[in-house]
RNA sequence: GGUCCGUUCGUCUAGGGGUUAGGACGCCAAGCUUUCGUCUUGGUAACAGGGGUUCGAUUCCCUUACGGACUACCA
């Protein structure tokens, strides 16, 4: 039996969760799930310039609306609390001198100015420049001065960061369960700061000590987290811990043009890229959200698992518990998908068709209620439920409703200029006809009609074309809309003899 | 520039040494509906280029090209 398996999605809330994170995090969590494991939300706000107010509430209640919450996090089942950086900043430090006492760690002096000159200097020359075994020495770091030096300078309040000592001249075989093994050279890697001048770890640092602590037995991040997979791995081996397996999901692209999905990428193109609506409060600048603009939670997780991963046959709607039978992180791909706006619209429409009338009408109710219609049309539960059955197959979301189904409410305004070309001469006595034909229908039911009205078509050898396509005129003002005859039965006979009279005087 | 990762229809993908290279979205057409949509059927369209290895490569290896990520006291 090897140990539980505990995942961990680890976002920083400096905004609202992008999709790409929300794929991120849809992954461990049906990981965690195939394998009877925990899945858990850690808050990574080591970056106290960046943090956003309302960021942390927001991935939270994402999640939750995903219906992908996690089984531990802040303020709920805490056993391996605090489930939020900041709250746990007293830890990390310890943790950079016990690095700095087994030889793995220094301390370094040098300012962003030096740096950045330094930097500068070696490009100018076509160097590159690194933060390593080359150039540390001869750098500001305590690794050139005595101990008494260094302690000094250190009380007396000067900046100072902690840096990793990367062992030099060796090749790093890792193995990632997406990639397979990846080679690294330790001689190129930068020696990073672990421990900032503000007394926060960097996310290295306080990635590496909190994985450890809470024991996250996979990591599964981003692919722009591969090049700093062997620091983690060095890191690991520094503290004599033993390192969680990793895998590197691959991106998720822009639709169209190069590059990955940013935050900027969605309204811009037509569809949303986070999934709840989010405001920035320093622009002021709005975003939409998936669950604002009407797709379902389960349209929008079934996408995402479909983005880089796919279970080997030719189902493409799962659910979550599907998706959770059938996830297995080694059939995931490794390079990045487009996001396919098209295809994730249709499998909106594919959940919008599974759902219940009832509760399609109850979301259509306060959309209907907007308009302020007229109380004419005494609209029952009944009836919008009916109206809802009808229509629901032509829209992708309940937000397409009011659009293809309006004129069950209101009576056309204006007739469709192409449909009223069939508008003849013969025309207004026929819908007059059919106007005493409707008049005399006790049952107003949509067979009842169609088989009265075809007959009195039949007996008279009037043709179909003739009498359907402007009754459909009067009634809809377009040749679009279900079924005449259901429609016909829903806005009840009184309403449908003014319709037709209307377009008898008008057209 | 450096490091690492990747490359099958327009897009998401299946496949894997010998296949008519399969499915889905999109698009097009036909049928149904005397409307529109749904639906059904059909069509469109791909193994990035070049070298190897092999009887045989889209599949394995190398390389070029292209794409991507990273390269902060951000995560």
């Amino acid at each position: 039996m090897s140990k539980q398996v505990r995942v961990r999605f680890a976002p920083s809330p400096t905004g609202p969760l992008h999709i790409g994170g929300v794929r991120t995090a849809l992954f461990n969590y049906l990981f965690a799930k195939k394998n009877n494991g925990v899945f858990f939300l850690r808050i990574e706000d080591t970056d106290q310039n960046r943090f956003v107010p309302g960021a942390e509430a927001y991935i939270m209640e994402a999640l939750e609306w995903l219906g992908i919450a996690p089984d531990e996090t802040i303020g709920k089942n805490e056993k391996y609390g605090p489930y939020r950086q900041s709250d746990r900043k007293d830890l990390y430090q310890k943790y950079a001198v016990e690095l700095i006492n087994s030889g793995n760690a220094y301390y370094a002096f040098d300012t962003t100015d030096d740096l950045d000159a330094a930097r500068k200097l070696e490009e100018e020359q076509g160097k590159t420049f690194i933060y390593n075994h080359t150039n540390r020495e001869k750098l500001d770091t305590s690794l050139v001065i005595s101990a008494d030096e260094t302690a000094k300078r250190i009380a007396n309040s000067e900046h100072y960061v902690i840096r990793f000592k990367t062992p030099v001249n060796e090749t790093l075989h890792l193995h990632d369960i997406i990639r397979g093994d990846v080679k690294f050279e330790t001689n190129l890697l930068d020696d990073k700061v672990l421990f900032k001048s503000d007394g926060m770890p960097t996310y290295h640092l306080a990635n590496i000590v909190d994985d450890h602590l809470m024991e996250t037995s996979h990591v599964i991040r981003g692919e722009e987290w591969l090049p700093s997979m062997p620091l983690h791995a060095l890191l690991y081996r520094a503290f004599g811990w033993e390192a969680p397996k990793f895998a590197h999901l691959p991106l998720i692209m822009k639709p169209v043009g190069n590059g990955k999905l940013s935050k900027r990428d969605g309204d811009k193109m037509g569809f949303p890229v986070f999934p709840l609506e989010w405001t920035d409060a320093s622009s002021m600048t709005k975003s939409s959200g998936y669950r604002e603009k009407g797709f379902f939670p389960e349209a929008v997780i079934n996408f995402l698992a479909l983005l880089g991963w796919n279970d080997a046959t030719e189902k493409e709607i799962f659910s979550l518990e599907e998706l959770v039978e059938a996830f297995d992180l080694d059939r995931v791909h490794k390079s990045g998908a487009k996001f396919d706006p098209d295809k994730n619209k249709w499998l909106n429409h594919q959940y919008l068709i599974k759902q219940e009338d009832v509760t399609l009408a109850k979301a259509f109710a306060p959309i209907l209620a907007e308009k302020n219609l007229s109380t004419a049309l005494d609209m029952t539960d009944e009836k919008l439920t009916k109206v809802v059955s009808l229509i629901k197959e032509r829209a992708n979301f309940v937000s397409d409703f009011w659009d293809i189904s309006d004129f069950f409410f209101v009576a056309p305004t204006a007739y469709d200029e192409k449909a009223s070309k069939n508008w003849k001469a013969e025309t207004p006595a026929l819908m007059q006809e059919l106007i005493t034909v409707l008049e005399k229908i006790t049952d107003f039911t949509s067979m009842n009609i169609e088989t009265i009205v075809k007959d009195w078509m039949t007996k008279n050898e009037i043709g179909m074309g003739k009498v359907m396509q402007p009754f459909r005129l009067s009634i809809v003002g377009a040749p679009r809309g279900p079924h005449l005859f259901d429609i016909v039965e829903v806005i009840g006979k009184q309403e449908t003899i003014t319709r037709i009279q209307k377009a008898i005087n008008t057209l």
